[in-house]
RNA sequence: GCCCCCGUAGCCCAACGGCAGAGGCAGGCCCCUUAAAAGGGCUCCAGUGUCGGUUCGAGUCCGACCGGGGGUACCA
């Protein structure tokens, strides 16, 4: 951008943003202007000056740094937090914000593979130009709290979280998580036996040998080692969580199919937190929406789980929400993998096997057979797309109905999912579409066991009725609703021994390693009994060690085996300790952590960054985030958490549970770790496709007559999320040359409110940088560089605008809606231009203005700041108060109504009362026309805001 | 299919249940300029997606539907 000869010489212009911005930047900087003080510890000097004021936590969910830097659409919610954090700060609170870099992981992992380079490089190479242009954008961090994951003084923390959770387990009696040392001194001291599903060798906890008891224990873990169907995703050469894998079954990451096979990896038990995690939700400051996502993703669902008799003498365990339908129940489905369906499959078809069962099988032994090798090789794409045809064979064999006695058979099919419930259903066609589905293609009975209303039509009935044909011997549900038969059913399947009242969740445990090289290396080793064992403390950190092919062993067959890259450093898999056995040699664990590990507590370690003997001081984590005894049943946490919805059941559920156990280990005060959270909108942009449906690199896409041309071939315009896929995105830096930041900042929250998506518009940003001009040209002359204010009175009619401003600014900084504050800085600057085109604006209005746009563009408010003949900076300047006398007029012009439509407006006192306004309104005599001919049936007058007049 | 969010001017967005317009972009006219525009001023532009309800009064509250976005799904 070149600056014309005779554009005025002190004009604000693109090339005056930047010296201004730079030079901010540099003193900020070197006057440590937004190093925030600790109560205590490293960072404490300074306190004495902020510790009278209420503290404020601001954070931003961090970014990974990748190679393709920023676009314009990343720091929506950086410049928000900065904002809010600025005007805070003014506003009188001791304010902390940082910023910090989530660098672990496969997102920085694969850039490193796509590019060749080592991803320790490359990252802080990423790291680098991320800092670069976050600084350009004047965002007022604490610069010497910033982390990054990927740091060995930072992972060494992760890998001692880690080790803390490992070295705990959760008692269920109190619902709290707590050290293991405590469950083995109850089990030896016989307070308590081995919790159900930990003890696989039958005997008493007395008996066990100690490699026995170490396995028992083990299986009480919040972190454990389990043999289980996991998602294998050979395209990335690694497994992954169910949080991580899409509904059709891909990979979140790289689009790479997904397969579930039976792998030994470490888990984290977050079911143990479920009913917290769910409950707690309550508690916080989220959206709706986010709080429903999660609680749909832990999808607790209460109900029975009931055992069904079969011929060979072992139960089907099923669950069942709708224990009482159990008298419906005609038949059961067993999911294709599930254990107990070898037993169950009979050698020949019993004799009144309908042809339709047996799939065309000779013995049911094959036709089984033939069913589950179909099944595994459907993909879940092929699942969905087939949903509506149900499929499924007989497995020869029958079971009985509890409550009936009846004999049911058994099938198994695909629409049963071994990976909810117990992998079995009991199948009540008459309550569930499904199994009425089901039921019509294999022509099974169907029994109703709740009486739909008269005018139902459709098939099966899932509404609310009276129980029907539900009765035997020991058991009457017939006529009872629907929450009145389940209780009754569920206390008879007790009583007979049948079943339990149940629940389940739909979240499982959470899948914690990856065969990836880029991660936090586990502080585990295993001794000659093959058990897992803890690092001692001041073994960490266990460094990732350094190699040449990081590449992971990738592959598209389904049938690969996972080898973690660590693996290939054979000077590294073993090493030689004394855990208190003598020295022996141990292999090490050779997975690493997922991305998330490092994000489940980093806002934790911006609070005390440089310990180094513990991940966090108590008194700063309480000062910072203890919960607020001022208010009952708060959880304590970061008061306002700005990130993107994407992260609603990964990030957001992951860092919960960490808190959570933290919490119960008495490490941290506050109960969940983001009291507040805001999500903000994306940043949209127009995106072109060409034939192909190929995108094509937008900013090239030329308009000509109403259609959008890509060099001489017509491309279709699209709507998307600005990135790198639609090849839409504007860079920041493109910004800061053309406009500056101050402009940028200002354009991106004009937009519109925090919380909603919004489309650039490049040619829009123009009007952001008006304001700028036009605030700057009240305060200085664009020919000269003088003050163009005066030392003056200010003139009431000034003080009325300039009141109002205050306090719409003030409204829409507290309410995250910046685009109202910027409206009203607008009004309040075009009312300065109007009202003094020559010049001479009272400095006290001028001083205001500057200080209400500080929080949003801070370089140049703190230029004219100074220019006005301030020498510190305005970071700790008092935020304008508004002076409720001039937010009232004496007079007030109000709207008279008859029957609600407006027919006259009058004048009156502005603190008129009912009676005063009727009289004035009744004065008025376009009123009286109206009024004329009718009988006036009431009044309503709202003093200050109009009168209507009701007639008959 | 179910759940959540959003529909106001050509576009982005405002409006404690009380006169639909705060602000910006684009458009038009004028000024400044040899010229240009990212300078200045003025100006045009909607009755709030549709239908119904509550109310003295509805963009706002309630119900149904339509459209856009997001989440989720044989979840037993």
């Amino acid at each position: 951008m070149t600056e014309h000869a005779d554009i005025p010489p002190y004009r604000y212009t693109a090339g005056m943003a930047r010296r201004i911005e730079l030079a901010w930047q540099d003193r900020w900087e070197a006057d440590g202007t937004f190093h925030t003080p600790n109560p205590v510890g490293r960072l404490s000097e300074g306190f004495d000056r902020v510790a009278g004021r209420p503290k404020l936590y601001v954070n931003d969910m961090f970014p990974y740094p990748s190679g393709a830097g920023l676009h314009v659409g990343h720091p929506l919610g950086f410049i928000g937090t900065d904002v809010f954090a600025r005007y805070q700060r003014m506003n009188g609170h001791h304010v902390l914000h940082a910023m910090g870099f989530d660098a672990f992981g496969l997102p920085a992992e694969q850039y490193a593979v796509e590019t060749g380079r080592h991803p320790r490089v490359t990252t802080e190479a990423n790291i680098v130009n991320y800092r670069r242009q976050l600084r350009r954008l004047g965002l007022g961090h604490d610069p010497r709290r910033s982390v990054s994951t990927a740091d060995v003084s930072y992972y060494r923390w992760t890998q001692w979280i880690f080790l803390q959770i490992f070295n705990s387990w959760f008692d269920s009696d109190t619902q709290r998580g707590r050290p293991i040392d405590e469950l083995i001194t109850e089990l030896d001291a016989g307070f308590r036996e081995p919790g159900e599903g930990t003890n696989p060798f039958g005997r008493p906890w007395a008996e066990l040998s100690t490699v026995e008891r170490r396995e028992v224990v083990n299986n009480h873990r919040l972190a454990y080692v389990s043999e289980a169907p996991v998602n294998w995703c050979p395209g990335l050469g690694t497994v992954l969580a169910n949080e991580e894998v899409t509904a059709d079954g891909r990979s979140d990451r790289g689009n790479f199919p997904v397969y579930r096979r039976p792998l030994k990896q470490w888990k984290m038990r977050i079911t143990a937190y479920a009913d917290r995690l769910l409950a707690d939700l309550e508690r916080l400051d989220w959206s709706d929406s986010i709080k429903l996502m999660q609680r749909n993703w832990i999808g607790r669902s209460t109900g029975a789980s009931i055992v069904f008799p079969t011929e060979r003498g072992l139960g089907i365990e099923v669950f069942t929400t709708r224990p009482d339908t159990l008298f419906g129940a005609t038949y059961m489905v067993l999911a294709p993998e599930h254990p107990l369906v070898d037993v169950l499959t009979a050698v020949a078809w019993p004799g009144d096997a309908a042809a339709a069962w047996t799939a065309g099988g000779p013995t049911p032994t094959e036709a089984v057979a033939t069913y589950q090798k179909q099944a595994s090789q459907r993909s879940e794409m092929d699942r969905q797309v087939e949903a509506k045809t149900k499929t499924g064979v007989f497995v020869g064999s029958y079971a009985v109905n509890p409550a009936t006695n009846e004999r049911i058979p058994v099938f198994i099919a695909d629409y049963v999912l071994m990976g909810y419930g117990t992998g079995a259903i009991m199948a009540v066609p008459g309550q569930d579409q499904r199994d009425w589905d089901f039921a019509e293609t294999f022509d099974l009975p169907i029994v109703r066991t709740v009486q739909p209303p008269i005018d139902f039509a459709a098939k099966a009935y899932i509404g609310e009725g009276p129980a029907i044909h539900s009765a035997n011997d020991t058991l009457i549900l017939d006529g009872m609703g629907v929450a009145e038969a389940k209780a009754a059913m569920i206390g008879w399947l007790e009583r007979q021994g049948h079943g339990d009242g149940a629940v389940t969740y739909k979240l499982r445990d959470w899948l914690f390693s990856r065969q990836r090289y880029w991660g936090e290396p586990f502080p585990i080793v295993y001794g000659a009994d093959g058990l897992p064992q803890p690092l001692p403390e001041q073994l960490l950190p266990v460094v990732l060690p350094d190699i040449e092919d990081f590449t992971p062993k990738t592959s598209d067959d389904e049938n690969s085996e996972p080898e973690p890259p660590l693996g290939r450093i054979t000077d590294w898999t073993t090493v030689r300790l004394d855990l208190g056995e003598g020295e022996q040699e141990y292999r090490r664990d050779l997975n690493t952590m997922p991305q998330w590990a490092g994000s489940c507590w980093y806002e934790l370690r911006y609070l005390d960054p440089t310990n180094d003997q513990s991940l966090v001081d108590k008194d700063i984590e309480r000062y910072w985030m203890g919960p607020d005894p001022a208010r009952p049943g708060d959880t304590g946490g970061v008061d306002l958490y700005i990130g993107g919805v994407e992260h609603a059941v990964l990030h957001l559920l992951y860092a919960r549970f960490w808190h959570k156990v933290l919490f119960d280990l008495g490490h941290v005060s506050s109960e969940e770790p983001f009291r507040r959270l805001f999500n903000q909108g994306y940043v949209l942009a127009d995106a072109y496709v060409d034939s192909r449906g190929v995108y094509v690199e937008a900013a090239k896409v030329e308009p000509r007559d109403g259609r959008f041309f890509f060099g001489d071939e017509e491309v279709r315009r699209e709507h998307g999320k600005m990135g790198k896929s639609l090849k839409n995105s504007v860079t920041p830096d493109e910004m800061y040359a053309d406009y500056g930041a101050d402009t940028l900042r200002l354009y991106e929250m004009f937009t519109g409110p925090m919380d909603q998506s919004r489309p650039w518009e490049t040619k829009a940003v123009v009007g952001s940088m008006r304001l700028l001009q036009r605030i700057w040209r009240v305060v200085v002359d664009e020919h000269t560089g003088e003050l163009r204010t005066v030392a003056a009175e200010v003139p009431d009619e000034t003080l009325r605008v300039l009141h109002r401003t205050i306090a719409a600014v003030r409204d829409g900084m507290e309410t995250l809606r910046f685009n109202i504050a910027i409206a009203k800085v607008t009004e309040l600057t075009n009312h300065l231009t109007t009202a003094y085109a020559d010049g001479g604006v009272p400095v006290a209005v001028a001083e205001s203005l500057v200080l209400m746009l500080a929080p949003l563009a801070p370089h140049a408010a703190e230029e004219l700041w100074a220019k006005l003949g301030h020498p510190e900076s305005l970071t700790w300047e008092a935020f304008p108060v508004a002076d409720p006398a001039y937010l009232v007029d004496d007079t007030i012009e109000i709207p008279v109504q008859v029957n609600g439509k407006v027919r006259a407006t009058v004048v009156v006192a502005s603190d008129a009362d009912a009676a005063a306004m009727e009289a004035a309104a009744l004065a008025e005599d376009r009123v009286a026309a109206y009024l004329d001919g009718g009988t006036v049936r009431k009044v309503i007058a709202v003093p200050g805001r109009l009168i209507n007049f009701v007639v008959a």
